[in-house]
RNA sequence: GCCGAAGUGGUGAAAUGGUAGACACGUCAGACUUAAAAUCUGAUGCCUUCAACAGCGUGUGGGUUCGAGUCCCACCUUCGGCACCA
């Protein structure tokens, strides 16, 4: 009678055998002759609905290739954490009022058991939660450190709020005008806020990209946020004033064309007019009204309302003029909510005929334009219509020395002109900015910061971190800080640094957290340090860091600024943190969506592994298909692999024998060699129908012959089928070598096995013939003729089946590859 | 609009420029069973067909090549990201 393979109780055995034995938690030290191997996850926000099976995907492919790792003698640092500030847990209190340190260790225990169940071999003796006093202790040494070197800094500025979660947002996570979190409408605001100061190293980490194996499409995504545009900054004196405008464009070589200025409507000129700080004739007072008007207009505007415009124009004529010293004209000055304040220099010169904004703005006020460039349709006309707009590629008219030029070679003319009169500077502008990091929130690390009764802020003292979170607040939004409910830490700042002395009451963006995590990982514990500096220089950097594709702008971008940073301050002896990067696609409902609680089509991990087993869920997960791709949940699926499982359980039943069948042992040969050679690179998905064909092989050998494989070979194929299914082969490892006398503890300790090359040559060998490049038949050649084209050939012609589609016709061309293809071309 | 990725059976998917559809699900037929489930065996791209070693087939249209899912050009569709960035 077939014994039935029970995942439940064999699952719940091993697992125990595991940690009782400890058996994934490394030493902190890599050992003498040892090559360290550091794999990284992004550690998760522990939800309250705790794992679905989109969790599991990632923690699966990096399970085995730290598995495969270990087996091939590489000492694995595998870690494991909490990104555990956020959001979710404060609103939660917000509704229930249970505090977020109540639900947030709830769901780690959650979580927890979920992934301990699943076999994944973390070392868990390094674990941390960001929201943990001994880790955010550090969070706020380094902002201190930062502090210290002016790279956190103190600024007014118009914020992204989200009137529902009552904070700020930084502009990345303001997602079409909306919060990213709770989707609300964003408006803006202006607030004093803390800085990160991120764009000194704006450079440094564009070049840092060339020393990194990451996708290219990351690569790219990260370059276009940072957004490095070359081109000049010219001066535009203001006619009746002292004063001058300057525009950033990148193509002065249209100047000849420019018509009109445009500001942003927070420009300091604009600010200045109507503060009259610049004498105004009676004739620009009158515009004075108007433009106060658009001015406030423009910052009660919300994202949204500015989108719902669309490409419509509007703005509002200031009354002062520019000169154009290249051409002696005077431009009008207008402001406009299309230009953006943060870009550039928030002013910008109208060049309408060649710019399809600047010709839309144009033509909604009646303002020349004027035709400088003629593209390639030769059309030298007036440009009456959008389509006629030509922004990219052809040459200059109407401008003067620049005429019958090239666009760019007119670029570059026209940048010498200017700087060589003093009219213009070239430079570098960024679409970067400084890292907004106040957060009016609660579960986040507070900003080390005190304020003097006079209101200058001082860090917190060192002896006084981790400058604690405080617990008796109110947790309901009020537009402030919720730490300015809390008695405790009013009284705590002043106790310690004297009367009149108040805290600062925001905390830092859980960005900030995520930005250091994986070097505290490296040295959780330690008391004194952020990380020790050996410690660091040991495992790090990270080998091999398996990302979903969401995080790679922000996340990336901060935890390489924050590794840059330590590096300069002299703890760190590498540039660049993430060494390698791939990331893994979504898991998506079976109905092809997204999964989310909402949609109803959220599977868990839990009742797949009740009724699989956890072994099936990661095989089956791993089987779907490639890593990086998004694929449908598919639960009717997941039956093959739970038989393909329990087939293996039946075989080493039946199919280990004495005697053993040649072609099988090839086989298995061959198994072992694309098994080793897909997990490197993430290719699960072939490795594990490597392995199902080799089980189907061994099947029918013991079917038709009853001879299957020896022990030995029996063991090499569990230990590759170890780091995909842990639990079944260690099963199987220990049952089948129980009388074996040195036994290895786990199969997970044993060497990972190596095919023979020998084993893979075979004696015939099948070349396909094709005619005129269609297949037309086969023939079998002896290994030892294989290199032989004229044996070759003159098999494949004289093949019955090819014959006849060689008759009456002649031979021009016969072109064979060795041991795979012959292909006869007549005519 | 711009940047990026991807289009292959009923489904998830394989395929260093060299036998398209491996592997798996599903479906159909059969075995076992009172029956069902489970398990096992066989078939399964489409089409003509008694059967095909005949024809057609990797989003569309061209091209390069002895040979194209794979390389090149143009286009269509879907999905991600950015989006008035001067």
């Amino acid at each position: 009678m077939k014994k039935i393979y029970d995942h439940i109780q064999v699952e719940e055995k091993w697992q125990k055998f595991w940690e009782e034995e400890n058996f994934f938690q490394q030493t902190d030290v890599v050992p003498a002759g040892m090559e360290k191997d550091y794999l990284l996850f992004a550690f998760a926000y522990p939800s309250g609905s705790g794992l679905h099976v989109g969790h599991v995907e990632s923690k699966t492919a990096l399970d085995i290739l730290a598995r495969f790792k270990r087996m091939n003698g590489k000492h694995v640092f595998f870690p494991v954490g909490w990104d555990a500030f956020g959001l979710p847990a404060e609103n939660y209190a917000v509704k229930t009022g249970v505090p977020p340190v109540v639900t947030t260790k709830n769901a780690i225990d959650t979580f927890r058991r979920q992934i301990k169940r699943l076999g994944i071999s973390y070392d868990w003796a390094n674990e941390i939660a960001t929201n943990h006093p001994g880790y955010y202790k550090w969070t706020q040494w380094l902002f201190l450190k930062m502090y210290q070197k002016g790279l956190a800094y103190r600024g007014k500025g118009m914020v992204n709020w989200c009137p529902q979660d009552q904070t700020v947002l930084a502009n990345e996570q303001v997602v079409n005008g909306k919060c990213e979190r709770c989707g609300t409408q964003v408006i803006q605001k202006e607030l004093e806020q803390w800085y990160f100061k991120i764009t000194e190293y704006t450079e440094e980490l564009i070049s840092g990209l060339d020393q990194v194996d990451w996708p290219k499409p990351t690569k790219e995504q990260q370059l276009h946020w940072i957004g490095k545009k070359n081109g000049i900054e010219i001066e535009y004196p203001v006619e009746g004033t002292d004063q001058s405008i300057i525009c950033f464009t990148t193509r002065p070589d249209t100047n000849f064309g420019a018509t009109f200025i445009v500001l942003a409507p927070e420009h300091q000129f604009v600010r200045d007019i109507l503060d009259k700080k610049i004498p105004l004739t009676e004739e620009q007072e009158k515009h004075l009204p108007k433009l106060a008007r658009y001015v406030q207009q423009t910052a009660e505007k919300t994202e949204l309302d500015r989108q719902a415009e669309g490409k419509r124009k509007t703005g509002v004529f200031t009354g002062f003029y520019v000169l154009n010293r290249l051409n002696g004209k005077k431009l009008p000055v207008w402001i406009s909510d299309f230009v953006l304040a943060g870009f550039g220099t928030g002013a910008v010169v109208g060049v309408p005929g060649h710019d399809l904004r600047d010709f839309q703005f144009a033509r909604t006020f009646d303002i020349p334009v004027i035709r400088v460039v003629v593209g390639p349709d030769k059309n030298e006309g007036e440009i009456t219509d959008e389509s006629q707009v030509q922004e990219e590629a052809g040459h200059m008219i109407n401008s003067e020395f620049l005429n019958g030029l090239e666009i760019h070679e007119a670029t570059e003319k026209m940048m010498d002109f200017l700087e060589d009169n003093g009219w213009g500077k070239r430079t570098v502008s960024y679409k970067l900015r400084d890292w907004l990091i106040s957060r009016q929130r609660y579960w986040g690390a507070p900003i080390p910061i005190v304020y003097d009764p006079q209101g200058n802020a001082h860090p917190v003292k060192e002896e006084h971190l981790p400058w604690m979170l405080p617990t008796d607040v109110d947790f309901k939004p009020t537009g402030e800080s919720p730490l300015k409910s809390s008695k405790e830490f009013f009284e705590r700042t002043e106790r310690l640094y004297g009367k009149g002395w108040t805290p600062e009451c925001d905390t830092m963006d859980t960005f900030v957290d995520s930005s250091w995590y994986y070097l505290r990982y490296t040295d959780s514990r330690n008391e004194s340090a952020f990380a020790d500096k050996e410690k660091m220089a040991k495992l790090l950097p990270v080998d091999m860091y398996l990302i979903g594709p969401e995080h790679i702008v922000l996340h990336l971008l901060y935890s390489r600024f924050f590794t840059k940073f330590l590096r300069d301050e002299g703890y760190l002896t590498f540039d660049e943190p993430f060494m390698k990067m791939r990331h893994q696609g979504m898991i998506l409902g079976p109905d092809g969506k997204k999964m989310s609680k909402s949609k109803g089509n959220v599977i868990t991990p839990d009742e797949i592994i009740e009724k699989y087993g956890a072994d099936t869920l990661r095989v089956y997960e791993m089987f779907m298909g490639p890593l990086e791709s998004d694929k449908p949940w598919d639960t009717g699926s997941v039956i093959g692999v739970y038989r393909f499982l329990q087939r293996i359980y039946q075989l080493y039943q039946t199919g280990v024998t004495e005697k053993e069948a040649p072609g099988l042992v090839s086989a298995l040969h061959a198994t072992i060699k694309k098994v080793s050679e897909d997990i490197p690179e993430l290719k699960f998905n072939t490795a594990i129908a490597a392995l199902m064909i080799f089980i189907n092989q061994w099947e029918e050998s013991i079917k038709k012959a009853k001879v299957g494989i020896n022990a030995e070979n029996a063991n090499a194929f569990l230990k590759i089928l170890a780091p995909f299914a842990p639990f079944l082969s260690e099963e199987i490892y220990q049952s089948l070598n129980s009388s074996a006398k040195n036994l290895k503890k786990s199969v997970h300790y044993e060497e990972w096995p190596k095919h023979d090359p020998k084993q893979l040559i075979q004696e015939k060998v099948v070349v396909v013939i094709q005619v005129n490049g269609k297949l037309r038949g086969e023939v079998e050649i002896p290994q030892e003729d294989i290199n032989n084209q004229e044996v070759v050939i003159a098999a494949a012609t004289s093949s019955p089946q090819v014959t006849k589609w060689l008759e009456g016709k002649e031979i021009v061309k016969e072109i064979y590859v060795a041991g795979r293809v012959v292909n006869l071309v007549v005519k």
